[in-house]
RNA sequence: GGGCCCAUAGCUCAGUUGGCUAGAGCGCUUCCCUUACAAGGAAGAUGUCAUCGGUUCGAGUCCGGUUGGGCCCA
């Protein structure tokens, strides 16, 4: 760290270049960082010492886009400010290869899939030539081997790009959501929710993706408006002697098989009579009850609707608060299941059945439809409408509700005094901006059950059981066999319990693995944890738990926000970190937001090449805190001459040489300049402490262009001699500590523009110099910040003058005539020296009369 | 349907706990090769602070309604 009361160091040789350029400055600083190790964690500091940032790890089969470069220089901000305030920074870097996005790149890039009955393969080799359409079989850990071949070169190219960007990452401490550590920590936390009895497992209806097959949480879930129509289906009543029937109105015609019950509002005088009376199902003339409960809405269709297993959550809620029978017809393929179903009794009715057997729900309803036509039971034609239906998030058929058996962890779905526990820990993390902590609330108020965490994929941290197999080689599913924690990360299904021995695989008395892996929430949600080295290295834990800050987006604050939530809260009681910083999204031209399927989005190393990693950081850093903000070439563009003008007003500076002694400084116009920039210091250090980098650059970088415009304009000649020696000195010493504390408020943001002036001058980092105090100030005379502002107003005068006179600014001024407010003037005679050489004068009268400052002048007659 | 955020110059945005004549940059106009900078510099023009009402000595700012936009949840 820099002596706070010498602008620079002065062992340091200058070395000022001629033609101070950007040009390749990237590739120069992150090397010489990377050498010299500047952003390496030392573990020697503890915890109040160390500033821990929870570094969201980027999806690297996702492509990169100028998202990441926006988002991640927010966090990098606040490590370099964090790290010049003297904190020791933790700043790793992770990878997220788990899951379902790598599986399907894979998929494309090699041309194969995964089939789990196919024995592994050692010598297997991907296609040369992938077909995507028709991919090949393989094992599954084959499968995985592909997934982790291509992450690494995934890696490799935004590893590439976060070293351009200037990330100051300790490299050192990197991970993956699916390395050897991580796999570790996800399944030992696994086993210590299930040992204190927050993870259990439980047959329950799921919701489930019919092309991925798997389950998906309610977090993975998301709404879409499709066109759909209500079919209009009529229902005999049970007693004989009644001819009328009731009419229901169904989007899911194809469910009738699985029909249980009819269902109306308590309240609906319509249908108040048949309340506890019977109905036969058309066509399957199966017997059902009519149900009255009051989620059924008198407004919708025919204000009577048939219960199914399961055609919509609704239907879940009504089977299992109706208690109603389970009937399920749809499998987990999304079609309809082959053997005919028991309750399916007459000849007639399995004859119907067979029609739809094997069909998938779209063709099955198309079916039903034509049975119902042929049989009566459909009275008109279909009513089109359009309504939300469920999907998961990466899919694109809406998903089916099927039974499974499935892991949960509790999340405060099922169990109030957790919620509102979990709640807490929402009102206790400090929010950056602070109204995003409604979307956690809203969010967790509206949880409708636990998280379910099993997921029927490949590419993911298997669930670390395994089941023993009764006499008839079926899973007892009672009692699962744990691995001891040492054994940790196991792989059920090549790995074998304690006690068992590899032939009892599969046979009766034997065992089975869990087929399953987890959610990858399961695992990010434990980024702190694998980051941290929780259960690993007791020593680094110490030292960054709980971690100071998450940066992550808004979008994903029902997931990874939530779910690290609940983690740390089950395991440690507490908050994983004190602040969550959320950033606002990239909206292109048009205020859409930027994405691949728009088409619009932008490579981000090309914008780099063009306008310098310094300029695109700058247009980074301009965006608020959780706002959304339009992708603007135009602000790269400033921030690429505003890194230009730091070079040139910094060897403007330097090539007058480095004066350090504070008490030289004695000029009002120079205390003026220096008052002014301490107000700056105070207030860019108060925004950066509440997470407001933007402000802070806002500030450092308006105070630069009144610095360079006037100031520096304003000294020139006096700085060069041209009022003895002493007025010099008075100039240069300000000059050089004006141009320390900008360096360093740039520093943040600029860090390779503001590090290749530092060199010039210094031998160590500037991002390991300290953050600018006011301190740095106080040795000096108090200074009247209005005598630059009104200097510099009447120099804007005499400039006026000689823009309107179409004359060079070098144009000489033989009088210049200023008069203003008593204040204003009393300022402007404290520096009308400078003024005087900045504008060229030669005979100036400054008056106190008029209200407003006013400045004429006259030419000089050109020679 | 419930909730959150936003609306300021042609464009992108600042505007702190209410306080003098509402700011910056881009773009535009007119100029200037000046010993840090032509990838530069100087000067200039540009506003119904979405709208209606309220609180106040005073509202871009606080409160309520309306309109428009974005997002989250159902």
């Amino acid at each position: 760290m820099s002596d706070s009361t010498s602008p620079f160091a002065a062992s340091a040789s200058s070395t000022v270049p001629d033609k101070p350029t950007l040009d390749g400055i990237e590739a120069k600083w992150s090397a010489a960082w990377e050498e010299q190790g500047t952003f390496g964690f030392d573990r020697s500091k503890t915890r109040d010492q160390v500033y821990s940032i929870d570094t969201p790890p980027p999806t690297v089969s996702g492509s990169l886009h100028v998202g990441h470069v926006f988002s991640y220089t927010h966090t990098d901000c606040m490590a370099r400010y964090k790290r010049m305030r003297g904190f020791e920074v933790f700043y790793p870097m992770g990878w997220d290869d788990n899951g379902l996005p790598t599986e399907r790149r894979v998929q494309n890039y090699y041309g194969v899939r995964c089939d789990p009955s196919l024995p592994y393969d050692p010598d297997f080799e991907p296609p040369e030539k992938p077909d995507a359409k028709n991919q090949l079989p393989i094992s599954r850990r084959n499968f995985v081997a592909l997934c982790e071949r291509l992450t690494v070169e995934d890696e490799k190219a935004f590893e590439e790009l976060w070293r351009r960007m200037g990330l100051s990452v300790d490299w050192t401490q990197t991970y993956q959501t699916i390395d050897h550590n991580a796999q570790r920590t996800s399944q030992l936390a696994f086993l210590r929710n299930l040992a204190r009895g927050e993870a259990y497992q439980a047959e329950a209806p799921t919701l489930w993706d019919v092309t991925f097959r798997t389950a998906v949480a309610q977090a993975e879930l998301e709404d879409r408006e499709r066109d759909s129509a209500y079919h209009r289906i009529g229902f005999p009543i049970s007693s004989q002697d009644d001819p009328e029937r009731i009419f229901i109105e169904t989007t899911r015609p194809e469910l009738l098989a699985a029909c249980v019950a009819l269902v109306a509002h308590p309240d609906d005088e319509r249908y108040q009579p048949l309340f506890g009376s019977t109905v036969r199902t058309p066509a399957f003339d199966v017997e059902v009850p009519v149900v009255a409960h009051a989620l059924a809405d008198p407004e919708k269709g025919s204000g009577i609707a048939m219960i199914c297993t399961f055609g919509d959550l609704t239907d879940v809620t009504w089977w299992r608060e109706l208690q109603l029978p389970t009937r399920p017809i749809i499998g987990w393929d999304g079609r309809v299941i082959r053997e005919t179903p028991a309750w399916i009794a007459t000849p007639d009715a399995a004859a119907f059945y067979e029609r739809i057997t094997g069909a998938t729900a779209h063709t099955a309803k198309e079916r039903m439809v034509e049975i119902l036509g042929e049989t009566g039971h459909i009275d008109g034609d279909p009513r089109p409408i359009t309504h939300p239906v469920k999907f998961f998030e990466k899919g694109d058929k809406p998903l089916e509700i099927v039974t499974t058996r499935q892991w949960y962890i509790t999340n405060g779905g099922r169990d109030a005094e957790l919620r509102e526990k979990l709640l807490a820990r929402g009102r206790e993390l400090i929010w950056h901006p602070d109204h995003m902590k409604v979307r956690y609330e809203n969010w967790v108020e509206g949880l409708n059950g636990d998280w379910l965490i099993s997921r029927q994929r490949f590419f993911g941290v298997p669930l670390p059981l395994w089941y023993r197999l009764d006499a008839d080689a079926n899973p007892v599913y009672d009692g699962p066999l744990i691995p001891s924690e040492d054994r940790l990360p196991i792989d059920p299904s090549s790995d074998v319990p304690d006690g068992f021995t590899e032939d009892q695989r599969g046979q009766p008395g034997g065992f089975i693995g869990d087929p399953d892996v987890m959610d990858t929430w399961a695992t990010s949600s434990l980024s702190p944890q694998i980051a941290g080295g929780w259960e690993r290295d007791p020593d680094l834990w110490s030292r960054v738990y709980p971690m100071d800050v998450r940066p992550q987006a808004h979008e994903i604050i029902r997931t990874w926000l939530f779910s690290s939530v609940v983690r740390a809260h089950l395991e440690d009681d507490c908050l994983p970190w004190s602040n969550a910083a959320i950033s606002g999204w990239i909206l292109d031209p048009d205020r859409k937001k930027m994405s691949k399927s728009k088409g619009n989005v932008v490579t981000p190393m090309d914008l780099l090449d063009e306008y310098s990693s310094d300029a695109v950081r700058y247009w980074a850093a301009s965006g608020r805190p959780g706002t959304d903000t339009a992708f603007d070439i135009g602000q790269m563009k400033i921030g690429r001459r505003l890194a230009i003008k730091v070079l040139n007003a910094s060897k403007f500076v330097l090539s007058m040489g480095v004066v350090d002694d504070v008490s030289a400084i004695t000029r009002p116009l120079d205390l003026s300049m220096l008052a002014m920039l301490r107000d700056v210091v105070d207030r860019a250090t108060q925004a950066f402490e509440n997470y407001n980098y933007a402000r802070a650059l806002e500030l450092a970088e308006s105070f630069f262009w009144t610095f360079t415009d006037d100031y520096v304009e304003l000294v020139k000649e006096r700085a060069y001699g041209g009022q003895g020696e002493q007025a010099g000195a008075s100039a240069k010493a300000a000059l050089s500590l004006a141009l320390s504390v900008q360096l360093r408020l740039f520093a943040p943001f600029l860090p390779f523009t503001t590090e290749e002036v530092w060199s010039w001058v210094n031998d160590s980092s500037i991002h390991r110099a300290s953050w600018p105090q006011v301190e740095e100030f106080s040795a000096l005379p108090e200074g009247d910040p209005g005598v630059l502002e009104a200097t510099g107003r009447a120099l804007s005068g005499v400039r006026k003058v000689k823009s309107e006179q179409k004359v060079s600014m070098r144009a000489r001024v033989s009088s210049a005539k200023i008069s203003g407010p008593g204040a204003d003037i009393e300022r402007i005679r404290q520096a009308m020296e400078d003024l005087a050489a900045a504008g060229n004068i030669e005979g100036m009268n400054v008056t106190d009369g008029s209200k407003t400052l006013q400045v004429e002048a006259e030419l000089a007659p050109v020679e």
